[in-house]
Parts: C-alpha cells; structure tokens; sequence
DNA sequence: CACTTTCGTAAGCCATGACTTACGGTAAGC
DNA sequence: GCTTACCGTAAGTCATGGCTTACGAAAGTG
C-alpha cells in the first residue's frame, strides 16, 4: 500500500525534479529551492510528501535539513512494476497471437485475409 | 519524455484500477466501466489518456473496442525505474557511509559517540 | 430501414492540490 | 543575549483535472 505513494509523488514534475536532484547525493532544502522556479516553502511541502510515501529520508545539520532518497519506497515500487511487468508481457504475447497486429503494409503486400467466421 | 506521462496516468487510482484490470487481459471499455464506481465515459477518457501515455493499445471488434496492455509505455517507466534505482543505491551506500543512521539503541545499547571535530 | 448496442467527445461542475506569503521556532555567529 | 540563517507550518488563492450528463457516430440486430 506504499507504492500508490510512490506514484502520486512522483507524477507531480517539480516533486520529480527535487526527486530527480537527490539522486546525485544529499542535498538541504535550501540547495534544492535554489535550483527551482518555485519558493523554498514549495520544496518542504514537496520534501514532506516524499517523505510519507517512503521515498525520501532526512537528518539534521546543524540549523540545516539535510535530505537523501530512501530505497525502501523506491525499491517497493519497483517490485510492483516488476511483478506488473511480467503479467502484462504475458497477456500481450498472447493478445499478439491471437490477434496479430495491423501492420502497415510495406509495398506489394497484399492487404492481410480477414477469415469470416 | 514518456515515462512523465506514464507516471502521471498511474498515479490516478482509477486510472490504475483500469490499467490493473487490463493486465489480466484484453477488456472493452464497458467491461472496465461494469467493474468501476465510475460512469462509461470516465472510462474511456482514461484510456485516451492511457493510450496517450504509449501503456495501452486498442483494436475495434465489431462496435465494441477492446483494450490491451502496450508494452512499450510500461518498458520505458520500468528503465527509467531501473537506472533511477542504481543511481539511487549508490548514493545512498555513501550516505550510510558517511553518515550512519540514528538507530533507535537496543536495550543496554549506549547511545552512539558523536564525534566533536 | 428502424432500433439497439457500444463507444468517443463536448460542456460544465467541483474537489484536489500546488503554490504563494506570513509567521514562529531552532541553531549558528558575533 | 541579540541578530541572522534555515526551515516547517498555516492560511488563502487559483489552476488542473476527474467526474457527470448530453449528444452524435458507427456497427450489429430484427
């Protein structure tokens, strides 16, 4: 029940972005505000939501906010993909088989039979 | 610039639960829309939406039109996810490196030495 | 041809949420 | 102790987008 999280964060871009930015290494919430077109209170709202989806972690310096990402939300939203990978590959193969494409027809192809049942 | 939309379009809860269903197999929309608390065309504007994003490709069967999971959207969410987590775990190795996390200390555990510099 | 089924789109309503400014609280510097 | 730096929260504003009903198009049914 953590991925749902995941996901709602990471589909907001500037969220992504101050995601995106912590992935090269920690940064305080300051760092992170200069570096986008939104105020500094923004990114701690952001980080805050990040932070509830298991995503992100933080640790006091001194008067500063130090963040950095957490693999426990992100490592739990790649089990979900993964496991929704597999069975999504599945049924496409079979969908694949069973119902084969419209393929644009490259030149001299005749147009594919249609079998009336 | 696919996987941003892919991210936007699973982060809906009922645009998930149709994608979910989706995955079991090919689904007409009114299909979907039967297992939903939405209305039919909810449904459908979600899988424009879905089919926008490259998760979902459509055949016409007779004047039904049925839906199924399109691999290619999904594949592109999961590289991304995949180099995001390398990326992710390094930094965070250092991190744990440089910066041991605050554990909660086990019974008769002293409270770890913080380093004066 | 009339009628039904299935679906996509248009228009409008309304809640969600992303952003802002204002404020208070804690730690460092002098 | 006073000031400055850094940050989280509160309150309010406003656009986004998810939902509904209404309508029209295309294909099956009789």
């Amino acid at each position: 029940m953590a991925y749902e999280s995941a996901l709602r964060c990471l589909a907001d871009p500037t969220r992504r972005r101050v995601f995106e930015r912590l992935r090269e290494g920690p940064r305080a919430v300051g760092e992170l505000a200069a570096g986008l077109p939104v105020s500094r209170p923004a990114v701690s709202q952001h980080l805050k939501a990040l932070k509830a989806a298991g995503l992100v972690l933080d640790r006091a310096e001194g008067a500063r906010r130090v963040y950095f990402i957490d693999p426990e939300g992100l490592g739990e939203l790649r089990r979900w993909l993964d496991r929704f990978w597999d069975q999504a590959l599945d049924a496409f193969k079979h969908e694949a088989e069973t119902h084969p494409p419209r393929r644009r027809p490259a030149r001299g192809t005749p147009p594919p039979e249609r079998k009336k049942p």
